[in-house]
DNA sequence: GTATCCATGTAACCAGTTACATGATTGC
DNA sequence: GCAATCATGTAACTGGTTACATGGATAC
């Protein structure tokens, strides 16, 4: 099977919340879900023109005055099955690519201390992650209006994978620049 | 800056540990890293043929009877210097593509109980994964061998991320299901 | 005056995937 | 007899990235 073109749902998804321009929903996934998705415009606008032609979306242009030109789509009846139709199928593993673990294999041909600058700062910024992970959800935990919507549970769900990551992630690092100065040690000895 | 070919990287660090065919690369790929790198022949071959052009690596044929012809690469100093260049850099992040986690902030679109499942689903596919990392590290850690080598906190490391990540994985799917199902009760009351 | 936001788009590029082609050997 | 392993490669494709182009409005 040839690969799939994941913008296509993305677009879709973020379309059947709202009705909204390219330029809307690449504002949605960098300032809502750049922890977990992206996109940029260099895609999204031959993408929304090719899904207008298979009727899956519809557009209106929308002229404000003294502002540019606006083209807002909305989704379709036919937009909403394909939507549906893919929310149902499980979602495909991606082969992973983990740039961080393939230098971590062959790091014994650089210094050590390299190796552990770079671990260090790499904790640094899971920590600050996690601090703004969590800030996002005390905020989200304390609007009353979110508890009752019928997606909270998704949403707190996107939000607690990407805080369990970040913690994870520091563990990780705190143990692994542990096991390099351990085994730094027992090698002089 | 362009997209950079990492599959350059891969193959030199591959063959910084050994020479080896195209074919020698892809299953290590495939036997040892996979968890967390992959290649594929279509692009491993090409790539190679690059590579000796840019003398980084040499080959050498090698017939052996009644077997196919074997093209062994080797790294040269110059690929060796490209290597541990590229290996004294800090990881590019590549913006991250989750596709369950777009799936998920969607899902208020289909039946909960096609979520849950789903969910169920991944659970038990992080269980399996987990107990073979933790099979893999029983074994790699009865080597002495191998904890002499001044790679063994490296590749101690890369077992360790895989144990942390299913672990985080499996706990947030039984969260996730559970606020789910609670947050199903309290809408229904 | 300068940076950021609003807003749309195209063209060139490339990394990586899939499918196809070939064929001998080994193990069950 | 059949599947898997060994072994190399090409061609077609496409998803996604980057750079380029344009230009007004707003905020500091």
């Amino acid at each position: 099977m040839p690969k799939i073109n994941k913008t296509k749902y993305a677009i879709l998804g973020v379309l059947s919340m709202n009705p909204g321009s390219g330029y809307d929903i690449k504002k949605f996934c960098d300032k809502g879900i750049s922890y977990f998705w992206n996109e940029n415009f260099g895609h999204i606008y031959p993408v929304l023109k090719q899904m207008e032609v298979e009727e899956l979306i519809t557009k209106i242009a929308e002229q404000n005055e003294g502002k540019p030109m606006r083209y807002v789509y909305s989704i379709t009846p036919k937009g909403w099955e394909e939507l549906t139709e893919w929310l149902m199928q499980p979602p495909e593993n991606t082969p992973a690519r983990l740039e961080l673990l393939l230098k971590l294999t062959f790091a014994k041909n650089i210094p050590e201390n390299n190796v552990i600058e770079q671990m260090e700062k790499i904790k640094q910024k899971h920590i600050q992650r996690l601090e703004q992970y969590e800030e996002m959800e005390k905020e989200f935990n304390s609007n009353e209006k979110t508890r009752l919507d019928r997606g909270y549970p998704y949403w707190l769900a996107t939000l607690r994978y990407a805080i369990h990551d970040a913690r994870f992630r520091i563990q990780w690092c705190e143990e692994t620049i542990q096991n390099i100065r351990e085994h730094q040690k027992m090698l002089n000895n």
